[in-house]
DNA sequence: CCGCATCCGCGTTGATACTG
DNA sequence: CAGTATCAACGCGGATGCGG
């Protein structure tokens, strides 16, 4: 009797039977930005004990999520990484980490607040437009700077139609520059926004040459999470 | 503090701090099918006690993911229904979705099976494709019949580009006829397996006119599940 | 019957202490 | 540093009760 499972052949019931259990999918987002490990992965995630960790990456070994590999450097020891499928698993945690990036208050609140999230929720609504092509794909590439709310810069360069998210300054200049805060971002990529009326509203600010604004703008709608765009878009009702 | 929570900055924290608990996401999948009453909800889900639905209902609607609406028909009393917000996320499911079929048995095992959740899995593979625009959107449409291991049919009808699935044998002879496993359609979808080498290795058949195969494939591997497609085998390590 | 609240037993968790 | 052992507190599943 020790494992709970939810016992229907589905696959949103099987996916959370695998890997629906607290801190879990937490886990694979930490693994998707890079291989860590045991200590970093608990020192990452406050409220999480090492008894808890260590059964739920035995588990994620069990299931060819994760992988144990040989730390590299003169450190030693082992790191822990995605495997195939746990890559897979990790962008398919993309739109809901937009839709919950919709619900995040404007300004991060002081302590719960790392520079990787922030790139993992940037990262999560650009990545998969790469491999679709878009015109945004073509042309020399483009470089895009977000200030986001609370002092945070990140960029985003597109380069032969691949957006990458960095966390340093780029050495090329960017060429839009987008002033607006998390929520707001969500908002857009996953249509709930029209990004020109959050510019009306005073809730985003875009600017740079016309052509590269309206590429980062398509990169951002054009996305897999605005695939899945709201029906008919009641613009969240909050004006009034 | 009865409310367990990450209290992190980051989009999928928030997504699990508000529908991550056990239950609420299989009751969005329920809701996403169309709107159900209390005793419809509990009569499909096996071991969820009445007083926990209770609990999660009224804290979806909380959130702004359902709503309590009048019941049509004569029957009358109250149906919940997803808000746009919820039915967001009822699509930012779909990857997930898709990673979980994956690892679904090829076989569903007695009792645990209802032809809904079929229905949404395949759902889930193939509708971000429709506000996408492909060579499948174009023509008169097509029809295709997915024959599951274990005897379940069901019908996808893609008309002026917008796929729809039907439980129902459609008026349209079907032009595709796809036969495989539910892990194989989403190790496809998912891009872990090349149709066509599944077909060669015996686990897929898809017969009818080539050139309608084409677009069904298409349609599958084109998705948005399959724009999460694995990467590239190892280069996980970062060049510093 | 439908929609919910209350109570109880147990599995899961969070935090600390302890070991190789 | 990388885990295991322990235990108290919480969440969940099931049964029961209660007003429509």
């Amino acid at each position: 009797m020790s494992r709970r499972t939810y016992g229907q052949y589905c696959g949103l019931a099987r996916a959370l039977d695998l890997v629906g259990e607290r801190w879990t999918l937490i886990i694979v987002r930490e693994l998707a930005l890079g291989p860590k490990r045991f200590g970093e992965l608990h020192a990452g995630l406050a409220g999480l004990g090492t008894s808890l960790l260590a059964d739920r990456l035995r588990h994620l070994e069990e299931q060819d999520v994760v992988r144990r590999a040989a730390a590299p450097r003169p450190a030693g020891g082992v790191v822990y990484e995605l495997t195939d499928r746990g890559a897979v698993l990790a962008r398919a945690l993309a739109p809901l980490t937009i839709w919950g990036a919709t619900r995040l208050d404007p300004e991060p609140g002081e302590g719960a607040f790392r520079g990787d999230w922030l790139a993992f929720v940037l990262g999560s609504s650009l990545r998969p437009i790469g491999s679709v092509g878009s015109s945004a794909a073509d042309g020399p590439g483009d470089c895009y700077e977000f200030r986001l709310a609370g002092g945070a810069v990140v960029w985003v360069v597109v380069e032969g139609g691949a957006p990458a998210v960095a966390r340093e300054r780029p050495a090329r200049e960017p060429d839009v520059i987008a002033t607006l805060d998390v929520p707001t971002l969500a908002d857009i990529a996953v249509g709930l926004l029209d990004p020109r009326q959050a510019e009306r509203e005073g809730r985003a600010a875009f600017a740079g040459d016309p052509a590269a604004v309206e590429r980062a703008l398509e990169l951002l709608t054009g996305t897999a999470a605005g695939a899945a765009q709201v029906p008919r878009a009641e613009g969240r009702s909050d004006p009034s």
